[in-house]
DNA sequence: TGGTGCATTTCGCCC
DNA sequence: GGGCGAAGTGCACCA
């Protein structure tokens, strides 16, 4: 990975347009293309491109000029003066982030435990095709009935929108006329919960301690299979 | 800025919960105290930390460990061996990326020429106040029958569901009792169309020459106000 | 390669 | 400070 640190304005075009004024700033490249432009605040960069960019240099006005450029988008860094220029050598193999608690694993976990639903719920499938994409739970509650469920480890409006997109396709289907919508997530936002009442749309909160319980009461169950 | 090229490892908890096998990253320290862990490869940062987190150093078997802790959440980074730490000056004050082309401008220009939603189409008002929130756009189709209008740049299926959401809070008014909806986007996506075709809601794709044509119209009327 | 949805989304705006 | 929505969102996954 290059870090240049340099008084620099950028012109960015492509999805969007965007310019960046003069300022002293640092610009990582690295080893796949990817390149970002950091100011001394925040964790997002200014001005960024994806991996896979190719890397040309120019001079314009006397100024050293280098640009990025992709498929679809360009940038130009314009370098008025450059105060550091160093390459270091990270790892060539990233073992890669792991992940806990996301959702996925809270999908996993509640179709394992469909009770936590609703006293009674069984699971009929996770991830069932809905003309409107795939919904992430499809369980039958208590007397049998069909419920849509959408996983969510915060829910906003959203959340509520995505069931009834999915009840809204399953509903032309002769065996879910009556299929029923729920919202299962740690965290149901205010606004959400008014919403989802309002079209009939059930939710739960679920358990912060899942991810406990789920060792809990996987020890008494010992022939479960492996969890994702 | 600080940077830190180390050969390190971390666990992180928060809003979930991660962790990063040792491997030689980079590590940058903003002044404002976000932190940000890089590998060589892509735009993201393999683990973050917000700005205004806590810096403290300690030890654990032997390796230095530092903690950046904020309000809900932290971070650990083992430092099993440090290559090269370096402190870089950037500008104190950064002036900022100036975007253009952004849903807001193109709001606005749709406010200014509403007939680029349909023939003798006028405005009644931006971010126009629902129920469920504001609507980009309220305006009277030709035969004065009220529209809400969701402005995007790429319109996908959420925008449908936005559309509706605002349909469904106006309805229960009485002046708008029978409001219809559109999506205006410069990219309508086909799944997108279809949604929308399916609950009556229609949909414009708007020249991609649209701030082009800004500057066109702005010309022939020369007495238009300031534009954001 | 494009479509769709998650994310420790980040960030900004408004209440 | 919390809620909500845009983003040049990035990114993985899947058709």
């Amino acid at each position: 990975m290059r870090m240049v640190i340099a008084t620099c304005s950028v012109v960015y075009t492509g999805r969007g347009d965007t310019r960046l004024p003069a300022a002293v700033r640092a610009i990582l490249i690295k080893t796949d293309g990817a390149v970002s432009i950091h100011s001394d605040f925040g964790n997002k960069p200014l001005n960024y491109m994806g991996k896979g960019s190719i890397h040309t240099e120019s001079e314009a006005d006397g100024t050293l000029v280098w640009s990025f450029d992709s498929r679809k988008e360009s940038i130009q860094i314009h370098l008025h003066a450059v105060h550091s220029d160093s390459d270091h050598l990270l790892s060539e193999v990233e073992p890669g982030l792991v992940r806990d608690g996301t959702e996925p694993q809270l999908q996993a976990w509640l179709a394992e435990h469909p009770e936590q639903l609703g006293p009674g719920y069984t699971l009929v499938g996770r991830e069932y095709p809905t003309g409107a994409g795939p919904v992430d739970l499809l369980v039958l509650d208590e007397a049998g009935t069909p419920v849509a469920v959408e996983v969510k480890r915060v829910a906003m409006l959203g959340a509520a929108d995505q069931v009834s997109r999915y009840m809204e396709a399953l509903r032309s289907e002769v065996e879910f006329q009556h299929v029923r919508g729920m919202i299962a997530a740690l965290d149901v936002r205010p606004k959400t919960r008014l919403l989802a009442e309002k079209r009939n749309i059930s939710w739960v909160e679920l358990p912060r301690t899942w991810r406990d319980e789920r060792v809990v009461t996987g020890s008494s169950e010992p022939s479960l299979g492996e969890e994702e």
